[in-house]
RNA sequence: GUGAAUGUAGCUCAGUUGGUUAGAGCGCCUGAUUGUGGUUCAGGAGGUCGCGGGUUCGAGCCCCGUCUUUCACCCCA
């Protein structure tokens, strides 16, 4: 059979693995940096713990799991009635399928934290690294498959949090040498903005469509709210923030804080933005009041960071979430996180060309032992063994083959030294060792190959 | 989910209006050099032209379907 994979899924080689590495330690080192925690939870949740957190297009994207043993199943009249629903519109049937695979870190976490609470001491600083999985429709920085690096705090409302994660997304781009700008906005604005021009209710509408006056345009937008249901008493009183263009933070914080002087929550979330930014400062920062973000269970800031290089989507994206554990039967907790996407993150670096391949990283082969034969193979073995007990990665050719071969091998690799140890060699003690660079040769025993490699 | 493009050797790509045995560069293998890689030289292997149908005397090329990748919409990391 012809080998392939399922769509939107991707095979790492090992080149693509170290650089993938290099990022993910970037991300890593910054969390630790910052006091948060590493868990884990697993690929699979229950259904009923993704559904409904996502909004009506997130749950379209969930990866349901069919039940097992459906066959020995003794309800398959009513497992028939299900299907038939659920082959009219997207419904859930737990005789159908009672698990989904995770669509994002975020909820998750505050199940985990609703789970755990009585072991943990809030407020609640953790990490995770793991893959998540979208039903989506794969194209250039899409995939149904990737890996999200979260960093969240639960159980503190402190701005302070915000500003961190802020001061953490720079951190981690500067380390990686890429030029972002991370786009700032709060959804209190955005429900001050829906209270003062009259359209309360249609909050989701407004935001929704406010998201898209860059790509669109103003009539386009008009349009949609039109169709939507807006007054046009509404939309004429939109008209300011349509006609907005960012120019400093400072003028947009003074913009809104005009036309949201009479909304309680509007004022309050320029409050917060303000606060924030007092924090952590203004540096790569662009307060963009029409972003919106399509998760429904944001309520105050809300992040995304763009590359100023490359045209991508959003490589990383946040916001706080005010009682995303509520429904889990523990309310009263703030949440505030954001989420890197490394595998977006690798593509700008490779249309930037960002890698800067020092291939020979401490992580890869320093040493090879060449393979002349049964008796010195296994003698290398003994001395390679000697070079990893002093943190030296070592490998011995498994092959008595051609030396051609396993030099080339040794070239193709990368690895910088080699050793030869021949019947001579073996007899005196006295191993040659080659650098691969240069390609001097030594006669040295094996403390001073390995005084040598340190 | 809607609309559009794409697929030829391991990789990047040629392939004329449908016409004999489908090519190149790079990579790979072998030898020059049986204990020395990266350079050079000589030789070699490798293709159901994404897959399945159809039209035709004849299809890599035309038509239909399907899958993959990509682009726009939608949404997002």
């Amino acid at each position: 059979m012809k080998p392939s994979l399922p769509k939107g899924t991707r095979d790492f080689t090992p080149v693509e693995m170290t650089r993938r590495n290099r990022i993910l330690d970037s991300i890593q080192k910054v969390f630790r940096l910052h006091g948060y925690s590493q868990i884990e939870t697993p690929a699979m949740e229950n259904l009923t713990t993704l559904t409904g957190k996502y909004g009506d297009e997130g749950d379209q994207l969930l990866y349901k799991v069919l039940n097992s043993r459906i066959h020995e199943s003794g309800k398959k009249n009513e497992m028939l009635d299900d299907f038939k629903r659920a082959l009219e519109k997207n419904t859930n049937s737990e005789l159908l399928t009672e698990r989904a695979l995770r669509y994002d870190l975020t909820v998750p976490f505050a199940r985990f934290v609703v789970m755990h609470q009585n072991e943990i001491q809030f407020p609640f600083k953790r990490y995770q690294i793991q893959p998540v999985w979208r039903a989506d429709r794969p194209q250039k920085g899409r995939y149904r498959e990737f890996v999200q690096c979260d960093a969240d705090v639960i159980g503190s409302t402190s701005l302070l949090n915000e500003a961190e994660l802020v001061e953490m997304t720079r951190a981690v781009f500067s380390s990686l040498g890429l030029a972002v700008t991370i786009k700032i906005n709060n959804r209190k604005i955005l429900a001050g903005l829906a209270d003062t021009v009259g359209a309360k209710d249609k909050l989701i509408d407004l935001t929704v469509a406010m998201d898209k006056i860059d790509k669109i345009g103003h009539e386009q937008v008009v349009a949609e709210l039109v169709a939507k249901g807006l007054s046009n008493d509404s939309i004429e009183r939109l008209k300011p923030v349509f006609d907005f263009k960012f120019e400093s933070v400072d003028k947009t914080l003074e913009f809104l804080s005009k036309l949201l002087e009479n909304s309680e929550i509007g004022t309050k979330g320029v409050m917060e933005v303000q606060q924030v930014l007092n924090h952590c400062g203004t540096e790569n920062i662009e307060l963009d009041i029409t972003l919106a973000r399509g998760l429904n269970y944001y309520t105050g800031a809300i992040f995304e960071v763009k590359s100023n290089e490359a045209q991508i989507g959003s490589i990383a994206g946040g916001g706080r979430y005010d009682d995303l554990t509520g429904v889990f039967g523990l309310s009263g907790v703030s949440g505030v996180g954001i989420s890197f996407g490394i595998d977006r993150i690798y593509d700008v670096m490779e249309e930037c060309h960002k890698w800067d391949d020092g291939l020979n990283s401490k992580d890869s082969t320093r040493v090879l032992f060449v393979n002349f034969g049964e008796a010195e193979s296994s003698y290398c073995m003994k001395a390679a063994r000697k070079l990893r007990e002093s943190g030296i990665n070592s490998e011995v050719y498994p092959d008595t083959v051609k030396m051609k071969k396993q030099m080339s091998y040794a070239d193709d690799k990368q690895i910088p030294y080699v050793v030869l140890a021949g019947s001579e060699e073996i007899a005196t003690g006295q191993l040659t060792l080659r650098n691969m660079v240069t390609g001097e040769q030594q006669k040295l025993n094996l403390e001073e190959i390995i005084k040598q490699m340190q």
